[in-house]
DNA sequence: ACCCTAACGCGAAATCGCTCGCGTTAGTGT
DNA sequence: ACACTAACGCGAGCGATTTCGCGTTAGGGT
């Protein structure tokens, strides 16, 4: 039987497989950036590039596909805060997502690829995937608030950095409107009041009751209405 | 010259026109909700409906065009409560924003839509101009809340109501896991206390400084570090 | 009841995206 | 330094999508 047959670009990474795959997705970004994810095709970036059509299609498939890679590549993105306090670092983090997309070509970025994500099972998880080591780390700066003591123990660390991120992505794909400072304040302080009211408990919030909420500490609601 | 020409459907929209559109509409739903956008093609609408492949295209173009005009459709998606509480109406449109997304065929139609807009100009204006309207309806729930005097007179409706959708398009789009009845809990927590703190003011959220929250009230802090 | 034409059905034709087979180039191991 | 082969360049070719021109059907106005 055939060997399994990986595609190219695993067998022999170095050298010139590896300047052909910084050309491409330098191309890549540059046409997402100036036209967006509409004006992205295997035909401009093989020019943009000057690698063949035929060797685009052969390492990556598709358009989706490039995209998919890179985003792996944007990684190393945005770095997490460690000042030592929560709400510190919570609203450092929130400024730094923000001025990481109010620039075009990030925000172009998730755009294409979750519209890949729609269209093929790879960019699916790809994006999955991605989001979810993403939110692992990030959820480590929680965990020291934790460990601080500065908000409740059964804080669901992953919760709060979704809701971190949660309204620059909306607004990025649903309202469509521009990313700002001011997105960036509202968010981090509304995710560190949610916290402190326990919105981001793990086995699902526990509703604020009434009016005014006692804001620390551990209440306990065990109305099930 | 030639008069303007507009596309098929403006000039004539009743009778069998209407049929057509009917037909296809639900065709379209009917294979979103089966194999999602992925598996959607004209071919298959086409076969599915009963309606020509080439009327298709006159009318709307291209599959993106059709799920367009499929969201413009969903408007009467989920009904505004009006309890007279702002707590009580955003737990309860938050269950229901819950529940309508639980199902598959509205998850896929939003990532359908969301897709389109990266790719098509038409689809980003329509889901802009969709979300936009929706937003502005559904903050009069908030506005109902300022007059009682439930929450700082100066929050802003639709921000408010753009945090409490936020999550779950998170959750669909990025995280791509379930919407379930959690997430609809903890977010109208989230909001409510973030709204509470005063996150949401229509100049820029005012942050909330060091651990304990005076939750209600009108706070004002004129650091601007 | 009649005409007018918008919208539709139909099949062919053109276009586009994508793949395939083969020769060439350049890493990599000995 | 040499051999081996992964990865690339190239252009033809295939299939699927999209369009076009024409004849037909059926609303809407008078």
């Amino acid at each position: 039987m055939t060997p399994a047959q990986q595609p190219p670009g695993e067998t022999r990474p170095g050298g010139r497989t590896a300047r052909t795959r910084a050309a491409v997705l330098d191309a890549v970004e540059a046409e997402l950036s100036e036209g967006g994810f509409a004006a992205l095709s295997m035909e401009r970036i093989a020019q943009r590039s000057g690698i063949h059509l035929a060797t685009l299609y052969r390492r990556w498939r598709s358009v989706e596909g490039l995209v998919c890679e890179l985003l792996t590549e944007a990684s190393t993105g945005i770095p997490l805060p460690d000042t030592g306090s929560l709400p510190e670092d919570l609203r450092l983090l929130a400024r730094r997502i923000g001025t990481f997309y109010t620039a075009a070509p990030m925000r172009r970025l998730v755009e294409a690829v979750v519209s890949s994500a729609a269209r093929i099972p790879r960019a699916d998880t790809v994006l999955a995937d991605f989001f979810h080591d993403r939110l692992q780390v990030a959820g480590g700066l929680v965990r020291r608030g934790i460990e601080r003591g500065e908000v409740p123990p059964d804080t669901d660390p992953e919760a709060v950095m979704s809701a971190l991120g949660a309204p620059f992505y909306y607004r990025i794909l649903i309202a469509r409107g521009p990313v700002d400072a001011d997105l960036a304040e509202s968010t981090a302080t509304a995710v560190w009041a949610a916290t402190l009211a326990g919105a981001y408990r793990v086995g699902g919030a526990t509703p604020v009751v009434g009016r005014a909420t006692p804001v620390v500490g551990r209440q306990r609601t065990d109305r099930t209405d």
